[in-house]
DNA sequence: AATTTGCGCAACCGCGCTCGG
DNA sequence: TCCGAGCGCGGTTGCGCAAAT
């Protein structure tokens, strides 16, 4: 399991390429598109399986990769991005143009580890060395860089299987009481009380406060919606029918709790302008709701498939929103947008971790 | 000068997921 | 529904080079 057919086949090179196969490579993937990576060797001549010419052509030939050294701007966004992300690579390559999985990878490996190391701070957790030793000897665990192998299988990464108000409230299924909360139900407890206009010539969104103080809904109808009646409606008529789109309607997002959330709305909009998804919405103060309540919402079958790709919005600069959304905002109509400059570092941390939480579990 | 050690990086390996037959 | 091929990802290996002994 797990090997390639091709890589049974007998006289195929393994090992370092030589500039004559990286030519072939090259020249083949320039003139024709890779296509089927499995069929790439044999027509661009070469002794290889098509799993090394994918990787060949991805880490070294691609020509849009950027050579040379990371900048400081770039292992600053990698740190970000691996205390949100964990190891994966991937996702924190697709935030940094130019740079690959492995590159980024070996970097961190090879780099930043150590120097989070020298500096006191736990690699894995992004916690201070010191913490991190006291929450072992505490939970009476070995530090984290012994129960890596174990990583694997916890179904939530381990910032969020720690204690605290996000972790309550994921692992709360018994907490499901009498509260019975789908999302109409929620939706009837708000009270819409602002309209923004966008930037954007026709994109708007609605901010609104609940009426109960509890959790906070922001809806953002965009350019070319067909439900921009939404947003003029009462709110009682919000429903699950009318109002949680087709998934691929909407983008679900998850945003840092804001004083504003006037403000909160506008970053919503910016990403789903730029995604051009004609809805996105934001949880907010999750920590003043009812765990019961909240887990019941993330229960819901009509939600949960919506939150199968979650992104953190509030970022203070549009590289963060860059790294935590994966996409990318136009710096100018960002900034028009008033993007909050800061936001509590405690909620920010519980967010992030809920935002994995959802990703990983549901 | 020869050998050893450490490091960075390219490439490989194994696993899981998706998709089409 | 099952199965296999293909693909992508993260972990690991090992090569090549430079520094240290």
């Amino acid at each position: 399991m797990g090997r390639h057919s091709c890589c049974y086949k007998q006289k195929l090179r393994k090992g370092l390429w030589s500039p004559e196969e990286d030519e072939k490579l090259l020249n083949y993937i320039t003139k024709n598109g890779h296509g089927c990576w499995s069929s790439v060797p044999k027509l661009a001549g070469l002794q290889r399986c098509g799993k090394s010419c994918r990787l060949r052509w991805i880490n070294y030939l691609r020509p849009d990769l950027k050579r040379g050294a990371f900048s400081q701007q770039e292992e600053n966004l990698i740190i970000e991005l691996h205390s949100v992300l964990g190891n994966r690579w991937s996702q924190i390559a697709a935030q940094l143009p130019g740079r690959t999985d492995n590159e980024i990878k070996n970097f961190w490996n090879s780099c930043i580890k150590k120097k989070l190391k020298q500096s006191g701070i736990d690699p894995t957790t992004h916690k201070p060395l010191s913490e991190v030793l006291t929450e072992n000897k505490n939970e009476n665990k070995p530090p984290s860089a012994m129960v890596k192998s174990n990583e694997k299988k916890l179904l939530l990464p381990p910032q969020v299987a720690s204690s605290g108000p996000v972790n309550d409230i994921i692992a709360a299924p018994e907490s499901s009481n009498n509260v019975s909360c789908k999302p109409s139900d929620v939706l009837r407890h708000f009270s819409f009380q602002q309209l923004n206009y966008g930037p954007d010539m026709g994109s708007f969104s609605v901010a609104n406060q609940n009426s109960c103080g509890q959790l906070g809904f922001d809806f953002n109808v965009l350019p070319n919606s067909t439900s921009t009646e939404l947003v003029t409606a009462p709110a009682s008529s919000f429903s699950a029918t009318t109002m949680p789109p087709t998934p691929a309607q909407v983008r679900p997002s998850i945003s840092l709790p804001s004083e504003n959330s006037c403000v909160t709305s506008s970053c919503n909009s910016a990403f789903s302008y730029y995604d051009n998804a004609p809805f996105s919405w934001d949880f907010g103060n999750f920590d003043k709701l009812p765990q019961a309540q909240v887990h019941s919402l993330v229960e819901d079958a009509k939600w949960s498939e919506y939150l199968q790709i979650p992104f953190v919005t509030g970022s203070s600069s549009p590289e963060q929103s860059q790294a935590y959304s994966g996409i990318k905002p136009d710096t100018v109509n960002f900034q028009t947008l008033g993007f909050p400059q800061s936001a509590s570092n405690t909620h920010s941390k519980d967010f992030q971790r809920l935002a994995l939480a959802f990703g990983q579990t549901l």
